[in-house]
DNA sequence: ACTTTAAGTGAATGAATATTCATTTATATT
DNA sequence: AATATAAATGAATATTCATTCACTTAAAGT
């Protein structure tokens, strides 16, 4: 019975928002720039996301979302935990390298008081499925018997640090090196 | 021939921005409040430090300074390579977790737009010693032959990660995993 | 004691920018 | 075609601070 919302909007406003963060960091993001970026009036932004914040929220929980769900596409229940295990970093650390503005967004937020707590447990959550694994690698004794929490830290630690190399080029990531990264995080926890 | 500076005011200023930053992030960092925890007027900030900018930006100098040298001080020439590794990796990470502020501070802003290119570099230059010690380590056959920056992140990495999780409580860390974290630290860059 | 100089003060300023709102426009329903 | 409704607009408003500055206070030299 009137106008319908434009679905095409709030994509446009989540690209826009992401390379203006990144680009200016995130005190420097202001609406209005969003707005012209994405293409729409400033007060259009408020029809579609609360407020600055919510927009921040939001748009951390989507990109989160689609990179857990991106690096589970691989799993197959049918694959030792050896192969599952090597596929699924490979993958990750593939994504991390290919999009490292949406690892770098994530990363900066995770730790800032922009993010609503829900919002943060609602990205922890995500990882449940990748704990329920490694929690499995560890039943079957192949992996460190260590809280799942630890093992993660371990495996992710050198993940984010070497993607942040890579993108701002202090270092150039070659399928070599990405064995031999894997090969340390390997090392690193098996039994 | 006049009233001289307050030396107990940098100290005071510095430790108000660190508790600050750390609560509300430092988005949230108000020079106004600064001021107040630092049992000062605002205008004196602007005395003793010339901006935010300036006041986010050797705050975070002197911090990872006072960090890098608290860590090399366990450094002993005649140590062996082995002997060596271990007692940094140790204090290295013993000191993180008694000052996860610190760290939290250091890691928050190294990937902002607040710091400012020098004091990038100044902070990195901090590290020379610990990269030709790892080098020396590469040169020797003891650990695997790969970019030092690579192998740093490695090893930072995982006490990043591990730390934070030690901060907000999800995981207590006693001296037996302590341990285990520094066997799979070892583990993953040995040769 | 007096003078000079710089530290210290905090209210006032001004710039930046998040958000609102009166108005216009588009579309779905009748 | 007419009407109703909500989207879209962007100028106006409100708020939030960083920074300044006119003034006060304290210390050092004479």
């Amino acid at each position: 019975m009137a106008r319908p919302k434009d679905d095409s909007k709030i994509p446009a406003i989540y690209e826009a928002t992401l390379r203006l963060v990144l680009e200016t960091g995130f005190n420097g993001l202001k609406m209005a720039d969003v707005a012209r970026e994405a293409k729409l009036a400033t007060g259009t932004l408020y029809i579609y996301f609360k407020n600055k914040e919510v927009l921040i929220n939001e748009l951390y929980f989507y990109l989160k979302k689609n990179k857990v769900t991106q690096m589970m596409s691989v799993s197959d229940p049918t694959d030792s935990f050896q192969v599952a295990f090597k596929k699924l970093w490979w993958n990750y650390f593939t994504i991390s390298l290919n999009e490292p503005e949406r690892m770098k967004f994530i990363e900066q937020f995770t730790h800032t008081s922009y993010l609503t707590k829900k919002t943060k447990q609602q990205g922890d959550l995500l990882l449940k499925p990748l704990e329920v694994f490694l929690a499995d690698g560890i039943k079957q004794g192949i992996i460190k018997k260590l809280p799942v929490a630890l093992v993660l830290s371990q495996l992710m630690g050198p993940i984010i640090e070497i993607v942040k190399l890579h993108y701002d080029g202090s270092l150039k990531i070659n399928s070599a090196l990405k064995e031999e990264l894997f090969a340390m995080a390997w090392a690193s926890i098996r039994k």
